[in-house]
RNA sequence: GGCCCCGUAGCUCAACCGGAUAGAGCACCUGACUUCUAAUCAGGAUGUUGCAGGUUCGAGUCCUGCCGGGGUCGCCA
């Protein structure tokens, strides 16, 4: 029922008809026409581009290709005019009554309205958030979390199959610190005097692990060769730390749908199997790295190391998948969790990684494309800094977790409905500022407040609606008669509303959640403008006690308004508030 | 030095696989409340889209080079 792809549709089988007729050659790549609404409303509902993208490939003259789009296309019933209009455009213009049956659909489909059959059900991979499991989570984490998080929702929305998960970096040597770290608490619930060296963590959150240490083993820990207590230690830690991460995750509406360790790809044979599966396609090989450009670093020497040729797949100098010491480089176990992906069976691989991996993307793309034989795409989305202040100062809050501001300490100032709008108020590669105070401001200043207000004011105006006798189910207002909704305000809501469907179709075929949030905003300004019109003018109230029916026809666009709002703050997992006060 | 991201109005930012006269909010000025919540709305002013080339019917968007900011660069994860 998108409006967009029904005319896209259209312009499409007109192009087919002048094929069809000798008028335009065939096997024309149609990929890059649009239709979109055009900048300028006074051009009239759409534009479509087609004539000047295919007037090169036919070798005809855009205009007179327009003039013959435009001949067959006014023939269509919902056409009310068709024009050609500066190098090549055709503008086309809609019989109103079209866009006003875009309400009852919105009605009849409620939050389902602009779900879309784009993904194909192919089924999507977002790896995301993947903190350290060695404490709680930082205020960094939030927006990956909120982020990949609405992503997925986002691609669920538009049709994909979709899978959340978080890489759990258990492997590597700071699970092994964090194991010390407890210990040392551990000491610390015995009595022991202890001292927290560098590169320990000092965390207070590791506390009452110690304490249930100390009382599960009492002092058979003490003392003892390290071996032999740090790999339980390290277990009990890192499970430990896990929970506690999914609280963190809960306390944001956040859901994995699995939680994948890496230290499960050691000792198994998967990192061994996924460098086979490269040096099968001849990509491995022992060899000696050039020094870096520039600077050297002060104990740089060559030195011979297994080495993955990224280089063939777009890397610009190949990667080591093998430390000096014999032991895998974090890239290798990290090769064989994207392997285990792939053939998982995956059409697509999304990983929301933080800014500073950006140096780490292309050769993750290499492996990806050389592992899935170019098959299977992996899109890295890059997460900027996120920026705290509180009254417009720099903010900086040392509290349980050493010297960090916690994800809990965000979530429990500002709740998470507010966290997470605010944190897809920005795209992705841009960093984002976070102001404790402007978040939870109640003005236009603050998106999110003034598209909550738009929904709760919808919610308002619909209970007086029903305080005045009308039916405001959806049912009785799909039934409205909407002929009398002419005023420019109310066709632009109507128009707004109606872009919903290829807002989100746009937003997820490019990963960015952000374009829903702004959306929304659009269509809050234009409800706010419109109810504010029936101020001005009592002729445009929504509700008219001497006029009935046209207030059920307002209203049925009111709840369509709020449908929608309700269903974009479905997808960036924020709770439609029904009143503000 | 190599690579990646960013550079748009005084400020914070949008701009839908390239589309028509580059848009919002803030700030500034003017106006609208016995309210369907003025927590809002209407109007005004604001640009060499960092610079220079190139591709194209058309470039903020793509390509090349430069400038500025950030990130990153074997034996961290």
């Amino acid at each position: 029922m998108d409006i967009y792809a029904e005319m896209k549709a259209l312009v499409d089988a007109a192009i087919a008809r002048l094929v069809a007729e000798d008028a335009l050659p065939g096997g024309l790549d149609l990929g890059a026409v649009t239709v979109e609404p055009p900048r300028d409303p006074a051009h009239g509902d759409m534009a479509t581009n087609a004539a000047m993208v295919l007037a090169r490939p036919a070798k005809a003259a855009p205009r007179a290709i327009a003039e013959a789009l435009a001949g067959i296309l006014a023939e269509a019933p919902v056409v009310v005019s068709a024009e050609v209009a500066g190098p090549g455009f055709l503008n086309l213009r809609l019989d109103p009554g079209r866009w006003f049956a875009t309400v009852p659909a919105i009605l009849a489909a409620g939050r389902d309205f602009g779900r879309s059959g784009a993904g194909g059900g192919r089924r999507i991979n977002v790896e995301f958030v993947s903190a350290n499991p060695t404490g709680p989570m930082h205020v960094g984490h939030v927006r990956h979390a909120v982020f990949g998080d609405a992503l997925a929702s986002l691609l669920d929305f538009a049709g994909f199959d979709v899978t959340r998960e978080y890489y759990i970096n258990d492997g590597g040597a700071q699970v092994d610190v964090l194991a010390r770290s407890v210990h040392l608490r551990y000491l610390e619930a015995l009595g022991r005097a202890v001292e927290f060296p560098d590169g320990t963590y000092p965390g207070d959150y590791l506390i009452p692990l110690g304490a249930e240490l100390a009382e599960k083993h009492g002092e058979s820990l003490v003392g003892t060769d390290h071996e032999e207590w740090l790999p339980d230690v390290r277990d009990f830690a890192t499970e430990a730390m896990l929970a506690l991460i999914r609280e963190d995750l809960a306390s944001l509406g956040v859901t994995m749908d699995r939680f994948f360790s890496e230290r499960s790809l050691y000792g198994t044979g998967r990192i061994e199997a996924a460098l086979a599966a490269l040096e099968a396609r001849g990509l491995i090989y022992e060899g000696v790295l050039e020094p870096p450009k520039g600077k050297l670093p002060e104990d740089w020497e060559p030195r011979e190391q297994t080495l993955f040729r990224s280089t063939a797949y777009g890397d610009d100098v190949d990667r080591p998948v093998k430390k000096s010491d014999g032991g895998w480089t974090y890239f290798a176990p990290d090769i064989a969790y994207h392997f285990d992906k792939i053939e998982r069976g995956y059409d697509e691989l999304i990983d929301v990684l933080g800014a500073d991996h950006g140096g780490y993307v292309k050769r993750m793309k290499a492996a990806v494309a050389a592992l899935s034989d170019g098959k299977v795409p992996l899109d890295v989305k890059l997460c900027q800094m996120v920026r705290l202040f509180k009254g417009g100062e720099p903010f900086k809050m040392s509290k349980r977790a050493g010297n960090f501001v916690t994800l809990r300490d965000v979530v429990e100032q500002v709740g998470p409905d507010v966290t997470r709008f605010a944190m897809l108020t920005r795209k992705n590669d841009a960093p984002l500022d976070f102001d404790f105070d402007k978040v939870l401001e109640q003005s236009k200043d603050n998106p999110v407040f003034y598209v909550q207000y738009a929904h709760a004011r919808a919610q308002s105006v619909l209970a007086r609606g029903a305080a005045a006798g009308i039916d405001t189910s959806d049912a009785a207002l799909a039934t409205a008669v909407l002929g009398g909704l002419g005023a420019p305000g109310e066709s632009r809501l109507i128009r707004k509303a109606a872009e919903w469907p290829r807002q989100v179709e746009s937003a997820a075929a490019a990963h960015e959640p952000h374009r829903i949030a702004f959306y929304l905003f659009d269509l809050a300004s234009e409800f706010h403008s419109l109810q504010h019109q029936g101020k001005l003018d009592p002729e445009l109230r929504f509700i008219r006690e001497e006029a009935p029916e046209t207030s059920r026809a307002r209203l049925a666009l009111v709840r369509a308004t709020q449908v929608v709002i309700a269903a974009g703050l479905g997808i960036l997992g924020v709770t439609p508030m029904e009143e503000m006060r």
